[in-house]
DNA sequence: CTGTATCCTTTCCGATACTG
DNA sequence: CAGTATCGGAAAGGATACAG
């Protein structure tokens, strides 16, 4: 529609610019599928069909999908062995098992906040229970 | 469908339980508006219009969505003046401060692997050019 | 085994109009 | 000023069928 104005309120970073590189990545690890795959590849080599199983219940869709947009963003090394039945490997880059890093923090962060968000969620329901039963 | 097995690949963590605290917060901060938000509010209290000012273009019904989740999950905090013309004010709470410190890591791994993000972008489009011009 | 193609449902989100 | 309500188009995502 357009671009949003010159602002940038904090620290000289501006996660206002959607095409910005923070928005790129989240964008990117910030989907269901992607955070499941990067975990899943963490430590190993898997094939499409293993890797398929772990992540009980992803489609074909989805996990090709998925794969694609990780290779493409150089996280994850697909290698193809020439065989029939035909077989292809999927492990993390370098930058895969950097991002693997990030994803430790997020989740340290997570677990030690979530319960904090739990009671906040709590509170939230309940102050609007009570201004239901205010009318 | 059906839930995962027990898999749990790497680090203890479960990243692979769809309820698990990292994905909570994964998908609330993953959002664009969420980070905008969270970002123009990090030293400052804000009105309701004048963050709609600041966000460009964001929608009052994306805005009000974006500040009720996040009030919901604790990160912000409404307060409301009862004056004519209503005047309502929007600020992090200590934990809105806190994931904001985690979205600045994020921006801080974003901006130094950015270019190798770019540069595997490239290889992987030329790397299709190739298999294109190949048939 | 490793995908691709298609359909179809669900969800997201912007535009717009209206309210206390 | 600070929202809420409703609508419609676009996009995401699952199910299924087919292919190299």
């Amino acid at each position: 529609m357009h671009t949003p104005p010159d602002l940038r309120p904090f620290g000289g970073a501006d996660v206002y610019l959607s095409s910005c590189a923070s928005r790129a990545v989240l964008d990117l690890i910030a989907n269901k599928w992607v955070a499941l795959v990067v975990g899943a590849l963490h430590p190993q080599t898997l094939r499409y069909a293993e890797l398929r199983r772990r992540l009980g219940g992803i489609t074909k869709k989805m996990l090709t999908q998925t794969l694609r947009d990780l290779e493409r963003h150089g996280l994850v090394r697909r290698t193809v062995h020439a065989t029939v039945p035909p077989q292809v490997e999927y492990s993390l880059t370098e930058l895969g098992t950097s991002v693997s890093g990030l994803m430790a923090e997020i989740r340290n962060w997570s677990e030690s906040h979530i319960d904090e968000i739990a009671a906040a969620k709590l509170a939230y329901a309940e102050a609007e229970a009570h201004r239901v039963e205010a009318l």
